[in-house]
DNA sequence: TGTCTCATGTAATCCGTTACATGATTGG
DNA sequence: CCAATCATGTAACGGATTACATGAGACA
């Protein structure tokens, strides 16, 4: 798969779910698919204008803030898309490659950073926790409620990984400050 | 902190454990910070050139595969990239994103991904095994390796709790298939 | 009237991968 | 001697962020 097709795809299936203007499907991918997904202004819109021109959404409306929706041909080619092989990421976590090299920045600000990291995670899972209320909270059955909670598990999966790894850590930390 | 610092931290400190040669430089990153980091070989070597000509690496001899060594003016630059705040990369997890749109993909396509993402997990945590054996097996006490273990420990648990969610994943996604 | 949010776009720039090109060295 | 690995680079391309520019509508 292309990699810019990738926009294409959080674009069209942000449209199948519902209709949105460019404005609020950013505000949409920023406050739900945040935790594992992102956008910027400048590949959305310009998505968009592609997406038109091909047919794959449209708008029903020739005011400003008439919003896009998808049609037949978008959601056939959002199937397709979806199906292609998941794109790995090349890894780049600045914390762990900090720790890595912690004998050079010292055991002191590795504890910090390891607190700061611990802090967001928790603050991560009460994020998690207002979302599901969210989500519960919708009078319909949605029926793709049990996909979205799939993804908010797997956030709250790895954030307590995360407070556990951290606690870990820094009790080794101080066993190291300790001895230095 | 200028994005392209990143590279530069992680060369430095890879020179900082020990001299090596560009090309045994991203074998290391690729085999030890893997998990966490990656580098091409397109940003290692122009990197190296750079820091040469600003006296941070130096290369002791002048053959093809003499290996580049850190400066003590290496050192303090690398202190101080590694004391900057880190930089958070937006994220971009393909297998969430299409989760999240499980509905479009289907249920049975949704129970492949996950299956495919735990079998990679498993396959993570037999490859820390292995690093943490070699740490164990090198004689002397290196300074680094508490460090080091610091890293394997944070892959080990976001490792386990992939698999935690990948077996919850699955029961929820038998109900789902069932029910449709 | 002025400021905030909604809304749309473009251009510069940066990062980073990928592909290509080259050649030395080593081991079978 | 041939293949694989070691070793060094460069150029092209693509993708993504950032900053900039513009303007409408709401509301205080």
């Amino acid at each position: 798969m292309a990699r810019g097709a990738q926009t294409e795809m959080a674009v069209l299936g942000a449209l199948g779910v519902m209709p949105m203007t460019g404005y609020a499907l950013r505000q949409a991918i920023l406050d739900v698919l945040g935790h594992f997904w992102s956008e910027s202004f400048g590949q959305i819109y310009p998505t968009l204008s592609n997406l038109e021109r091909d047919g794959l959404v449209v708008r029903l409306g020739s005011e400003r803030s008439t919003p896009y929706s998808i049609t037949d041909a978008g959601l056939e080619r959002l199937r397709a898309l979806l199906a292609e092989p998941v794109q790995q990421v090349p890894p780049r976590n600045g914390l762990l490659l900090r720790l890595f090299f912690g004998r050079q920045l010292g055991a002191d600000a590795c504890r910090r950073l390891v607190l700061d990291a611990r802090a967001e995670a928790e603050q991560q899972l009460a994020g998690f926790d207002a979302i599901r209320a969210e989500i519960a909270s919708e009078p319909e059955t949605d029926v793709d409620h049990p996909y979205w909670l799939l993804t908010i598990s797997a956030g709250e999966h790895a954030a307590r990984a995360t407070i556990a790894w951290a606690d870990e850590c820094l009790a080794e930390l101080d066993r190291i400050g300790a001895a230095s």
